[in-house]
DNA sequence: ACCTGTCTACCTACTGATAGATAGGTTGCC
DNA sequence: GGCAACCTATCTATCAGTAGGTAGACAGGT
């Protein structure tokens, strides 16, 4: 992937994280990596494009991400250790939400194959964590609990952002665990 | 309150709860009224100035409906059954997120003031919850337990509405009431 | 005479997007 | 080897549409 197209990445995924889809301009782009903005479209030919391309590289970057994170992890309650620290590092590294928090969000004014691939890394999620709880748990209890797990996840994201504080985060998370020791 | 100021508020309530600030223009709004840009200039001069007001009568409101809800009950989990269930309310009569869970994840791109506002929103809602946990638990044990829930409720009607299915909120705040039955 | 609420008309800046030029590198053929 | 054809990555220039915002006119009510 040609280096251009990386920056670009990582400059819509940075500004699309810290202020919403619709603040970030191809201009702005343009201009943050030194070139012309129709420089931008040579790559993307519509702003969707790019979109689609942020949301993909981000998905396989963080499910990439938890699987190396969890894979040896025996107990559920490691498992979900786990998984949480994936998170904390993004909002630790980045200073901002989750890229499908912020998404999904903006979900209703958003393109709708954007919204659905923001919806298909919500269920991943999901999916991932009900798999990782106790078998001896009733399914629809897992399911409810994998829920309950990843809104809290994607919510701390945003209340610490807005109160410009990470142990907001770690406060939330903290007795999300504690209550989890399933 | 002028019929037209309610109207504006209702309209760009709407349009940022589904949306996001940035895609809420003066002309929409005014289109959607049938008056012209200009004319809702005369009661709000800066854009900054109508989403402070939109966030103050959220905020009143939305305090106004937990107060009233959570009035007449006893036990901690009482009142969080209560709490929760106006979130449920607000999610399920407008088929959007919260005001201020919106607001939140864009934070970094407004202006001061409306992020400060949010995060009062936010603040307000971790201390009226922590105080109404239960006495016996330590000061940082509740601020913890008061943070997850409401990082949960946020995080749970951006996940429902991205899967479009207010079952997941549901399904995530069943799980937390569960285990929160201290 | 003033106030309220609306209008017309306009401004500058920016939006996503397109067309077409250009410079430099690569390929393939005689 | 030389050269034509093509490809890549950028540019300049431009477009129609929309953004937030302003000035000033006007009608109706007090």
């Amino acid at each position: 992937m040609s280096d251009t197209i990386t920056r670009l990445l990582d400059a819509a995924e940075t500004g699309i994280r810290l202020r919403g889809y619709h603040a970030v301009s191809f201009r702005d782009l343009a201009d943050e990596l030194g070139i012309k903005s129709s420089s931008v479209h040579y790559y993307f030919r519509q702003k969707e494009d790019l979109g689609l391309a942020v949301v993909e590289r981000y998905t396989e970057r963080v499910f990439a991400a938890l699987t190396a994170e969890t894979a040896n992890t025996e107990t559920p309650i490691d498992y979900l250790t786990a998984f949480v620290s994936v998170y904390r590092h993004a909002l630790k590294g980045s200073d901002s939400i989750c890229l499908c928090g912020m998404l999904g969000a903006e979900s209703a004014g958003l393109p709708e194959k954007l919204a659905a691939a923001v919806a298909a890394f919500f269920q991943e999620n999901i999916d991932r964590i009900a798999a990782n709880l106790p078998r001896t748990m009733p399914a629809k209890a897992r399911r409810e609990k994998a829920t309950h797990i990843l809104a809290t996840l994607q919510g701390a994201m945003t209340v610490a952002t807005s109160l410009k504080s990470q142990k907001v985060f770690d406060n939330a998370v903290r007795d999300l665990l504690a209550g989890a020791e399933v």
